[in-house]
DNA sequence: AAGTTTGTTCATTTATTCTTGAACAACACT
DNA sequence: AGTGTTGTTCAAGAATAAATGAACAAACTT
């Protein structure tokens, strides 16, 4: 009788379990839509976000009923920016992983996986507007030269931004 | 003699501009693209940041030599968004438009557009996995009270840094 | 009010991006 | 070396998002 109250309970509370999964799979599936990420991505967060203990790469196709292709490249990119980590398991051969809760580490690595390249473009495309329009006559092109200095002057923003974003970000010790 | 002499300069001149324009409307189309947004939109912004006067939607249409649809949705979005302003021109029936400078301006009108909503969706899933906690007895899950937790913190944090973001981007006396 | 000009909407086409799956590497164990 | 397992890469197909263009509305002109 004992036995089979336990396993009743256990039953629901394995469902419970099953639904915060889900929830957390499309709140993060959808929250990173918006950042232009694809849903296998938000997909792998969620799901190691819902879950107590680390994940394998297998657990994490399973789960979600996905490819390994998916999983492979959505967990390195994962790593790459920082929103997961790797942890060892005594006695595993596998890789296991966690998510990352730290705000400021998520943040700091999208940032560097999308942000910093652009600006890097940007810079490079601003330079030789600059180039160009050194080479001509002063005077003929004083609005280019304005708007030049307009996307210096971005681009310095920019660059004064993203710092402070991280630092907002970092955890304050009350919380 | 004069007069050949003024039409190549304008020649060159014209062709320098064309040339600026084109760099600019491939510079922002590429850095929203970043940002999720179509090449669409940061062609025409592009196009009219590039330019020194204000442009209509048949002088865009031509330019970019785009569709009718696209450019009105563009223009949409922009207006929408805070990027672009109409202006008036005198004696003309048609609306005139261009480049809003304030990088401060943009990014709120992005951040109202795009960010807002998704806070909003957060909060209410956030909320849903509160009821559904609560509903169950205390200490059975423990681990989800924890991961709740850390979403409304996330949602706090977040927040706190969109006004930051807007702040620093209004420009200072001196540039 | 009939005709123009100007711009919007939206179903369809087109282009881009994501996902898959199968072939391939890397590593461990026997 | 040979066999298992674990995970990666990448061409091809599937899904998604963007661009087009034709039909429609609004506002002005005569």
């Amino acid at each position: 009788m004992v036995l089979s109250t336990e396993l009743l309970e256990s039953k629901t509370e394995l469902l419970r379990q099953q639904q915060f999964e889900q929830e957390c799979i499309s709140l993060f599936a959808g929250s990173l839509h918006v950042f232009g990420l694809p849903n296998s991505i938000g997909s792998i967060y969620g799901l190691l976000f819902a879950s107590s203990k680390p994940l394998c790469f297998s657990d994490i196709v399973e789960s979600l009923a996905m490819s390994k292709g998916s999983v492979s490249q959505g967990l390195a990119f994962l790593r790459q920016s920082g929103a997961v980590k790797a942890v060892k398991i005594l006695g595993e051969r596998r890789e296991f992983f966690e998510a990352e809760l730290a705000l400021r580490r998520l943040a700091s690595g999208l940032i560097k996986e999308k942000i910093r390249p652009m600006t890097k473009e940007t810079r490079a495309a601003v330079n030789r507007l600059k180039d160009r329009a050194a080479s001509t006559h002063a005077g003929e092109n004083s609005f280019q030269i304005d708007r030049i200095k307009q996307l210096e002057i971005w681009h310095r923003q920019l660059g004064r931004v993203l710092p402070v974003i991280q630092t907002i970000l970092t955890p304050s010790f009350h919380e």
